[in-house]
DNA sequence: TGTTAAATGCTATATTATAAATTCTGCTCT
DNA sequence: AGAGCAGAATTTATAATATAGCATTTAACA
């Protein structure tokens, strides 16, 4: 088994049918509530977007989206993404120029993403402690944030796990 | 005067002939130290770099290099870009696409980087509480870090203070 | 001086993203 | 019902960012 093949350990953790639908029944609720249409194209990217918790590219979401969308085209993918990311909804990863979907439902994005070299699984927290330190920081530098992700890369739990156990035989 | 031909405030305040010099010097002695070589065209694309304080694309960088290197290629520049970046001697900016200098002096990049929408300067800072912040809530994830970079957006003090000067006529 | 590794040159192409003009679709107002 | 409107989607083209792969040159050094 190749370092590109190893499946989602997070997967393996949970209902992901229901992750999913969770997210979508949020999103639904989010947009109805302001106003704005969460059309079948975009209800559609989302979807593409929850089938896993890694970032995914544009270009992938094209070409999955194509077969649904025949008409799809680099524009429509990107001006889904537009919205969706607009809603916060998903976010985007910029050191990978891709796109996770988004747990906070709202407009509020002071996340941590904790981004995993060998699974590519994003994890998205809150960080309060960091965020913290950084207004503070910030603040000091007299310096007014407009946005506030940030973006780590490293290994994650399982993955740690995963190659202790299996005694170092796969390379990080 | 529009937004974008605003002068860098942070030119003004140094003398940034000074600040270039001195940034080569270290990045001429750490190479020598390491035994990589700071070759003319890793030298030349590294003072263009530092002709500013803002993150420079890499087009941009090329299309400066071409009257002094007519054969000048993408892949010229970054190959640039990769060794001065492995030398830690310049910072890859994620969310702008684009390269910045570094005045950290080691291979050590804990660094936070507040980048400034108006005047596009980006500083560099070392935030230790940030950062210590962020290695305990990453190991209460239990995720090992590889890389620590931070970007965050913003307005830096001084335009904050020439936007207050100017009575809020430049919107940001 | 011959060998070798690193650096550069060169050509092509992959990947990511946007512009701009047009058409479609669903809604409202009369 | 039908005109008018606005947001969404289509379409075509192209801009902007980045890498692959192989040939050639340079520099270090045995």
């Amino acid at each position: 088994m190749t370092i590109n093949t190893i499946p989602s350990q997070h997967a393996l953790k949970h209902d992901h049918n229901e992750c999913v639908s969770e997210a979508m029944v949020i999103a639904e609720h989010l947009c109805m509530e302001r106003g704005v249409q969460l059309t079948p194209i975009r209800h559609k990217v989302l979807e593409l977007i929850w089938e896993s918790h890694k970032a995914v590219k544009a270009y992938e979401l094209l070409d999955r989206l194509k077969p649904l969308q025949k008409a799809a085209k680099p524009a429509t993918i990107y001006r889904a993404l537009d919205f969706l990311i607009d809603q916060g909804l998903i976010h985007r990863v910029e050191s990978l120029n891709a796109f996770v979907g988004c747990r906070c439902s709202s407009y509020q994005h002071e996340q941590l993403l904790l981004i995993c070299k060998h699974c590519e699984e994003v994890e998205e927290r809150s960080a309060k402690e960091v965020m913290s330190a950084l207004s503070e920081d910030t603040q000091k530098a007299g310096f007014t944030v407009h946005s506030k992700a940030i973006e780590i890369h490293g290994i994650c739990k399982n993955c740690q796990n995963l190659t202790i156990d299996q005694n170092q035989s796969v390379i990080l």
